[in-house]
DNA sequence: CTAGAGCGCTCG
DNA sequence: GTACGAGCGCTCTAGC
């Protein structure tokens, strides 16, 4: 048999006894909540080996590894010596059952798990040390132990685990006062009352190692014991010669333990993450499962609440239904009162919080006051900056009294608010921490039961609060009407009364922490717990960091836009009227299609609920070729919509302060995991015509920066190679060909290089067809050919690409069997209207078909967004805008080259490690002055 | 006077 | 009756 093991090979051996002792000892009694079992030791000794596979500690990282147990309480030292190991206290109770659950925790880890009838571990470990050394290998013995001190030499080390300390030659020194040569000899003399070894009465470690560097070693000591100068000790060596070779004998290790395995057989392993994550949750180690699923990147398993006691911040598994009663909260004028209820929220371990501030644009809006709740039914307001009704024309408004002064609840809270051990629980967590941004708060530890909501049940319902209080809790809030009014005589939240805005107040943190209750235990039973944990909640900052930082725009271009558009707009107008015979509305469609159907006698048709004439562009396109006056009503409704969306409204949303446009994302806004942007969306901004692309050059990089934008080269078409495993797709992407040509080519079997661009759009518009869920009519009407012919392509197209009819078969009935589909990483959407009859099923089918795949890049460049941070920490660069598949960052003239290579590494490698895909992800950048030159 | 539906247009 | 996913400005109407 040969051995691989050998020079370059470091052995680690981790003495498993030593590990559960410890960690049953620095643990407190731990129980299983299921069922009782004592498991604090099994919790201790599992974090101990992650930790230790972590590779968190001093020593070397190993190639070999194994956790050493005893075996049995008879080894062959019994033989020799019955009394030994005699002293050894009894295991205690709660320990027993826990012994058996560390071996299989070894297992679960997929680490080697050794032990030997006859021997103890540290003769296994004493053999292990012996072989791996004479193979030329590195050895490190984990464990702290004494008796294993002997073994150290060269090429063979301890490590202290709790110390965090390496062993060597000298640590052994320290200990014994001698080499580790020496070290079995000093034991023999000096005995362990521990392990009953009896040594030599009278004589310590000291005065052992003090003989043994006298004599060199125990032999020669004893047989020239006649030389000791000191009577009583001369005595005991030559009286008690016998008991001291004995102890020798049970001191010394015995290198040749017949094994049953190999050094070979040690070799580190990765763990089956099912089977560990199987474990720890059987175990009901929530924590360490958690932690350990995101080391994987695997799915975490469910853990069932058994018991309604929770821990501190986790959700309690059962939730009382108490009635909301709005009269039962109180409002906190004094910071006594406001520090109980911070500790009351620390003993806890969480907290429903809630804002009150002047308005909704956080950008401007101020801190108004605070609610939190505790408990279900248990929750106050902090009014804190209040005002009686005058205004500002009457010099100022004043403080109604009763209120703690701002600064001082705020220093009261930051605290609470920054402590990451804490769960502050938010219903749109992102508006309250830009809030507290504004004030020097950074809120740390949070969770949200809009994101949770969103994550459960996207594609089911909104997820506003309103909603999800009368959906899950039965329960109408006060509308905010109620308070402030609305429309022209709405007041901001400042004048409301303190005892109404109590009520209120408190009732949306009441809210909020009943709505947590419900969903966190839920999260797990949906298998969503990940894409919650992982792709919701850390975008929270993310978001807030960019909508914070806005995006520079220069109002002088927009408001020269404008001038012009006006001026065109006016021509085209002029134009209109005069050809139509009258004066009318251009923008309005009810009166042009009059005009146009009516008075001119144009042929088309009625169309919806109102009977108004449709007029959208395709229909006065095909007008078009026939008069001018159609034609010249487009000119203007691309105008017009270019000058009142963009060059007009964008002016409106310039920040005074910062002279930057700060957009929205709606983290929940879009069903299939989508952003979406609003106030201003900075996501619709033209780009496809000439005109409307000149918008963009309003969008510049303030000096000595410019703006980088990267976008993913056909995202969407990749997941749909690699979910419907079209092998010619897939080796058209890795072999980056023009994929739309190569679909051509495919279809029509016309060459690459004969492709003309007619054929290659044909193909384009298919490729996107069915990603949308093609149909005959919908890419007939795209093309503008006739449906049959449409129909015909489609028919091809699956002829040639089998599997994607499969994936559109298999996606559907997917759909149909469990009314939602999923994303490559686990994002749900719920698709209830695919069990519908009639016209909706067609919708239902189409939108099934394109979430998984929508979904799915939309779940990829979010986990670009929440590592991008991270990974350009340090550049001059800044993230501001996500379009879907783009990333715009603004970033200083001399670091671009260093921030296209880390966010471009950081896009393209996003799907991993949780997904592999069968075809690369690549992403385009480009730079310049305004986001035109980007682009 | 205000809220909301409908239309049409912008983007990926 | 039809491509998938969004937001917003304008017009028009219903209703206070």
């Amino acid at each position: 048999m040969t051995t691989k093991f050998g020079k370059g090979c470091h052995l680690h051996l981790i003495d498993g006894s030593a590990f559960i002792f410890r960690a049953y000892h620095a643990l407190p009694p731990l129980t299983r909540k299921s069922d009782g079992l004592p498991i604090g030791a099994v919790s201790g000794f599992c974090n101990m080996l992650q930790r230790y596979v972590e590779g968190n500690h001093a020593a070397d990282t190993p190639t070999h590894l194994a956790v050493i147990f005893d075996k049995g309480s008879h080894t062959f030292r019994n033989d020799m010596y019955d009394l030994y190991k005699a002293n050894r206290e009894a295991m205690p109770e709660d320990l027993r059952p826990q012994i058996p659950l560390t071996r299989e925790a070894t297992r679960a880890f997929n680490i080697a798990c050794e032990e030997m009838e006859g021997y103890e571990a540290d003769d296994i470990i004493a053999t292990l040390s012996c072989q791996a050394r004479d193979l030329g290998g590195r050895v490190t013995i984990v464990s702290s132990d004494k008796d294993l001190m002997q073994l150290v030499g060269d090429g063979v080390e301890m490590y202290d685990a709790m110390k965090n300390k390496v062993i060597d030659r000298d640590g052994v020194f320290e200990k014994f006062g001698v080499g580790p040569e020496g070290v079995v000899d000093v034991q023999a003399l000096a005995g362990d009352s521990v392990d009953n070894v009896p040594g030599a009465p009278g004589i310590g470690i000291k005065t052992a190692a003090l003989l043994i560097n006298e004599f060199g070693t125990l032999e020669a000591l004893l047989d020239r014991a006649e030389e000791i100068k000191q009577p009583k000790r001369r005595q005991t060596l030559i009286e008690k010669r016998e008991q001291i070779e004995l102890s020798k004998k049970l001191v010394q290790l015995d290198c040749n333990t017949p094994l049953e395995f190999t050094l070979d057989d040690l070799e580190i392993k990765d763990p089956d993450p099912e089977v560990l994550l199987g474990f720890l949750a059987k175990m009901e180690f929530r924590t360490l499962t958690k932690r350990i699923a995101d080391a994987l990147d695997a799915e975490l398993p469910a853990i069932e609440d058994a018991a309604p006691v929770a821990k501190a911040g986790e959700a309690p598994a059962e939730v009382e239904d108490l009635p909301i009663d709005p009269e039962a909260y109180t409002c906190v004028s004094d910071l006594e009162t406001l520090n109980t209820w911070i500790a009351e929220a620390r003993h806890q371990g969480y907290v429903a919080v809630d804002t009150e501030t002047t308005g909704l644009d956080n950008m401007t809006a101020d801190l108004v006051g605070i609610s939190l709740a505790t408990k279900a039914g248990k929750a106050c307001y902090i009014p804190l900056t209040h005002s009686k009704g005058g205004d500002d024309l009457f010099g100022g408004s004043e403080l109604v009294a009763g209120q703690i002064p701002l600064q001082d609840a705020l220093d009261a809270l930051k605290p609470l608010l920054e402590d990451e051990a804490v769960r502050k629980i938010f219903q749109n967590a992102k508006y309250d921490c830009k809030i507290f941004q504004r004030y020097g708060i950074i809120v740390q530890g949070i969770d949200d039961t809009m994101l949770m909501s969103y994550a459960l049940y996207s594609g089911l319902h909104g997820h506003g609060m309103d909603a999800l209080s009368e959906r899950y809790l039965g329960h109408n809030p006060i509308p905010i009407k109620d308070l402030i009014g609305s429309g022209k005589s709405m007041i901001t939240f400042d004048k409301v009364d303190v005892e109404k805005a109590t009520r209120y107040a408190a009732e949306d943190a009441d809210i909020t922490l009943r709505l947590w209750q419900k969903f966190a235990p839920q999260l797990h039973h949906a298998k969503v717990t990940r894409v919650y944990e992982r792709l919701e909640r850390p975008l929270v900052p993310v978001l807030a960091q960019m909508e914070r930082h806005g995006v520079l725009v220069d109002r002088d271009t927009l408001s020269r836009m404008s001038n012009a558009f006006a001026q065109k707009m006016a021509g085209l107008e002029a134009d209109i009227h005069e050809m139509a015979g009258e004066s009318f509305n251009v923008g309005s469609p009810k009166q042009l299609g009059e005009i146009l159907f009516d008075k001119m006698g144009f042929e088309g048709g009625k169309k919806g609920k109102t009977g108004a004439y449709a007029t959208g562009a395709d229909i006065l396109e095909d007008l078009a070729t026939e008069h001018e006056l159609p034609a010249r009503v487009l000119d203007w409704r691309q105008l017009s919509k270019l000058k009142s969306t963009y060059t007009d409204a964008l002016q409106d949303h310039i920040n005074k302060e910062t002279g930057r446009v700060h957009t929205s994302y709606m983290q929940t806004g879009a069903a299939t995991g989508r952003l979406s942007s609003t106030d201003p969306n900075l996501q619709n901004i033209p780009i496809r015509s000439e005109e409307g692309r000149r918008i963009r050059e309003a969008f510049i990089a303030p000096e000595g920066k410019v703006l980088v934008s990267l976008d993913y080269s056909q995202i969407e078409l990749r997941i749909l190679a690699h979910v419907a495993g079209i092998d010619s797709l897939k080796q058209a992407f890795r072999e980056g060909q023009d994929i739309h040509a190569a679909t051509a080519s495919e279809m029509f079997g016309v060459p690459l290089d004969q492709m003309t661009s007619d054929v290659r759009r044909q193909a384009k518009a298919i490729n996107f067809g069915v990603i949308y869920g093609i149909s005959g009519f919908g890419l007939a009407r795209n093309l503008r050919i006739p449906r049959a012919e449409a129909q015909g392509f489609i028919d091809r197209y699956f002829e040639r690409f089998p599997g994607i009819k499969d994936y559109m078969d298999a996606t559907v009935k997917f759909a149909q069997e469990n009314l939602f589909v999923e994303t490559l990483f686990g994002r749900k959407i719920h698709t209830p209207e695919i069990a519908a009859k009639g016209p909706r099923a067609g919708f239902a089918k189409r939108a099934a078909i394109n979430a998984p795949i929508q979904g799915t890049a939309a779940d990829i460049i979010r986990r670009a967004m929440i590592r991008m941070p991270e990974a350009i920490a340090g550049q001059p660069a800044k993230m501001l805008l996500q379009v879907h598949d783009e990333l715009l960052f603004e970033v200083e003239e001399d670091a671009v080259d260093q921030l296209i290579a880390t966010a471009r590494e950081v896009m393209e490698s996003a799907a991993s490690p949780a997904i592999h895909l069968d075809v690369p992800l690549i992403a385009d950048a480009g730079q310049g002055c305004s986001w035109a030159e980007a682009h």
